[in-house]
DNA sequence: CACAAATGCAATATATATATTACATTTAGA
DNA sequence: TCTAAATGTAATATATATATTGCATTTGTG
């Protein structure tokens, strides 16, 4: 379950503390989903795009081209 | 938790049933998600995608001017 | 109308996302 | 180098997404 979420929430400035309180959950959600070690629900992907300022898209969409 | 994809999925021309059948998961969880009730995973929301032939954003993200 | 397909929905069971706590490791800055 | 912040990760507990079954209601079509 690859994504940007790592990526994304170092360009908005935040660290996964910061991003974990912003998004209501615990930091280690935050770590497991930036691992692609979780599948998260739509609300916590949603709150994530909210606090770094991306689309669903941009953060969980997987290209054909970009799976490992 | 609202959504686009009864819409899509009608103009995909599947039922519910096959919709489940092709994301494999039941009949239920696909009427629970059109009915706005569930909060359904990233995997289940990409499959949905991939059965319908539309993104993320289109089905999922919400504009503010969307919320009732 | 009659009949079948599609949908809504309830009750219970199971799987898994997330919380909690705790500790080890890494990284950045003084 | 030293230290604090940031991160990885494990064990157990809890909440909730999903399965299963079953039946009622709706919708479309002859």
């Amino acid at each position: 379950m690859m994504n940007h979420v790592k990526n994304a929430r170092i360009e908005a400035g935040l660290t996964q503390l910061q991003l974990a309180e912003n998004t209501g959950v615990t930091r280690q959600t935050i770590s497991l989903i930036e691992k692609g070690k979780y599948n998260p629900t739509l609300k916590l992907c949603l709150a994530i795009c909210y606090a770094v300022g991306k689309s669903l898209d941009e953060l969980f969409w997987i290209d054909e081209g970009e799976k490992p």
